[in-house]
DNA sequence: TTGACATATGCCGATATAGGTATATAATGC
DNA sequence: GCATTATATACCTATATCGGCATATGTCAA
């Protein structure tokens, strides 16, 4: 398999994200459920490159859609941002002076670890 | 300017980030200075594709280098991903049962708004 | 039906990515 | 000096992204 060029976009919350048009789209939509045009008057883009952005956040999961007259309503699905959230929580140390006991960070680590156990579905 | 494609991967924490290779470095450095030979050797990859991830990654300030040697140390700089985790850190509530204070996190969200104004251009 | 509105999709061009192979640079030891 | 080790860089190819523009699909209203 040669020719292997960079992970779609649709791959990953990871990929999908680290489009900055898309994080403003969902920081609308945390806001509640929204039209497109909303989105596209509040981005100051053009109508199919939004329309676009929420195909991609959709084939992650990102964004759920609802028809609604010749609307359709986008609404936030966060489930799909754990994972980054997960992973970089455990490198809050490395930036904060409040992490810096390693042994304390540990603990918290393993806390947390038996709370999200808790949190499984 | 036309013709404008995905944002470089040096671009962000955030694009650096997406590619997993380069979260699996990051993951090893978590654990100590290591020279490129030991992460080659771990991540069953040619050397010279971790030459060019460990370029990204010190192009956007996730890793330092020190020379020891004929060998190049590289560290975990951890300080760029907090934009990530502050930016997940808002949607938390939408996978956790824990975070159901819908005003709280709206509040945050605005705060938020108002660093990424300063961002554009 | 016809037309206005709302959204999705098609095609285009410029860009740059990831991995592969080969080679350059650099430090060490003999 | 020369060979060996450690790492970086150059060049290649296949892929797919983002935005622009034109158009298709779908829904309402008179």
């Amino acid at each position: 398999m040669l020719g292997m060029a960079r992970a779609a976009t649709t791959a990953d919350a990871f990929n999908a994200v680290a489009e900055p048009r898309r994080r403003q789209i969902l920081d609308l939509l945390a806001g509640g459920e929204r039209p497109v045009n909303d989105l596209v008057a509040q981005l100051h883009l053009a109508q199919p490159v939004v329309s676009k952005h929420l195909r991609v956040l959709r084939e992650v999961g990102l964004v759920g859609v609802r028809d609604h007259g010749r609307q359709r309503l986008y609404r936030l699905e966060g489930q799909p941002l754990k994972p980054i959230h997960d992973w970089v929580k455990n490198y809050e140390r490395s930036w904060s002076q409040r992490f810096d006991r390693l042994d304390v960070v540990l603990e918290e680590l393993k806390e947390n670890k038996e709370e999200h156990d808790g949190d499984d579905k």
